[in-house]
DNA sequence: CGGCACTATTTTGAGAACAATAAATTCTGG
DNA sequence: CCAGAATTTATTGTTCTCAAAATAGTGCCG
């Protein structure tokens, strides 16, 4: 037989070779849509996450979606309450603390472990990074701003090469996100670009203790920030009461009901 | 009908209440075996984890199952290839560097975290299980001492009252057994017992630094007693030609075909 | 007029059936 | 007898449907 052609000549062939680097799946495509939004703050802590219209929202099926919605709660980034749905997450004050502290012992290890690298090649890269930075929160673009400072902290996590660091690395910092929304003054910025950029000289001076240092006292100065003394119930109250956000999240109301007891008993 | 009674009494109230610390829900116990049967090496690196099987021997559906691959998946302790199902994780040689590394950083981080603690009230506990650790190990239940092994890392972190530290370390902890599984001699052990009591001895006498050190160090030695030289393959072709496991996974083959190419939407 | 119980709607949770893909086997030709 | 291709089988992936739970809305009674 004419063996030229085997028979499934008709199956697509070009797009299945490929693919990870391009173009997304559309599991980590509606991931990386949800996960930037919360990141980015346009996606407040509290708002409720329905399913389906997540979905018709993001272009994708409601199983897919529920696969995020797992995924992403198993990252802390949203909260499921059962037969009740997904919220974006609010971390607690205790958890806040934590996760700073947290974020001091990795970083600082990122810091040293720089310091038996080469730094040569990225401090450039991340110094402009720096610069844009700063010209983001000069010209007010919170979104931009927002992303910039956490890939800072993100790229000399990845200047390490070590691809676990990394990993670990970035959930705090969405968790951060998370905290900032929840707990920061709105006026003021979180990280300063000032302090990234004295740790960056330290680090390319080959000072370690000293860039270790400024790393934590930076850290240490992003949670002093906050307003970490009050109780969540007042957050949620100003929120509910002073801001109307209407536009912010799609129609979703502004406070996220407590999650009621899980039902004792009923029937008394 | 009569109103004064609500309808709803026919309803079984007695298992609505109590649930969530007691009994574990279906997902999160069929995770806990999972996982326990991985981090206890009862099933090797490469083990084929066919969907319907383990849903039967676990006693549950396959759309519960699949959602615990999939969280397992995220921890980095089973591999899900498309199309192909889901295997015990096969971590690579540069993965277990990383995850050392970032080992001796978070629980670097734990001790001088104790360091500002008052050990008092648990260090004691901590110490009979490092003795029964001896135990274990002396008597050769190989299960059970790996678990302890774990323990003594868990407890530490579990000790400084940061759950996200300790949920980060329990991670990377899992994911050192698998490491383990693939790169060890087989009649070595890994955590030295003595070291494990020197670092509590330091911890103890208040030498924060000292005690600092003496894990690393025993982080440093363990990653030490690994074959880490060697190709990922030549410890395949060993396991597949020397030890037929017969009995020791459930009829799966020793080897996990590579991963071929991934794929695609595939829709045109 | 306010509170409580009931009904109805919406939303989530889970199971089952169906479709798609890769591996294994068998069949045919050289 | 071997090689290669087509079929068959087994396993995964997706979608759909149905049931259960919670919330919101409505009417009635105090």
């Amino acid at each position: 037989m004419s063996k030229g052609q085997p028979r499934r000549v008709e199956k697509p062939l070009a797009e299945v070779e490929a693919l990870s680097p391009l173009e997304d799946n559309d599991e980590v495509r509606v991931q990386k849509s949800l996960a930037a939004a919360i990141y980015e703050h346009r996606l407040p802590p509290g708002t409720k996450l329905p399913e389906v219209d997540l979905a018709r929202i993001l272009g994708t099926s409601r199983g897919t979606l529920r696969k995020v919605l797992d995924r992403l709660a198993s990252e802390h980034l949203v909260e499921q309450i059962p037969n009740r749905g997904a919220f974006v997450a609010r971390p607690t004050i205790e958890t806040t603390r934590n996760v700073y502290a947290l974020r001091r012992i990795l970083e600082a290890g990122v810091v040293r472990t720089l310091s038996q690298c080469n730094c040569a090649p990225w401090i450039n890269n991340v110094r402009l990074q720096v610069g844009e930075e700063r010209e983001a929160n000069r010209v007010g673009d919170t979104s931009r701003y927002i992303r910039l400072a956490g890939k800072f902290h993100l790229d000399l996590a990845a200047a390490t090469g070590n691809a676990a660091l990394e990993e670990h690395l970035q959930r705090v910092v969405s968790q951060t996100s998370l905290m900032v929304a929840l707990y920061d003054l709105p006026g003021i910025n979180t990280c300063s670009v000032h302090e990234h950029l004295e740790i960056l000289q330290a680090i390319e001076a080959g000072q370690h203790q000293e860039a270790e240092r400024l790393m934590e006292e930076h850290l240490l100065s992003c949670e002093r920030q906050l307003r970490l003394g009050e109780e969540r119930q007042v957050v949620d109250l100003a929120q509910a009461l002073g801001a109307p956000p209407a536009a912010l999240a799609q129609g979703t109301p502004p406070i996220a009901a407590k999650p009621r007891r899980k039902r004792l008993g009923a029937v008394a």
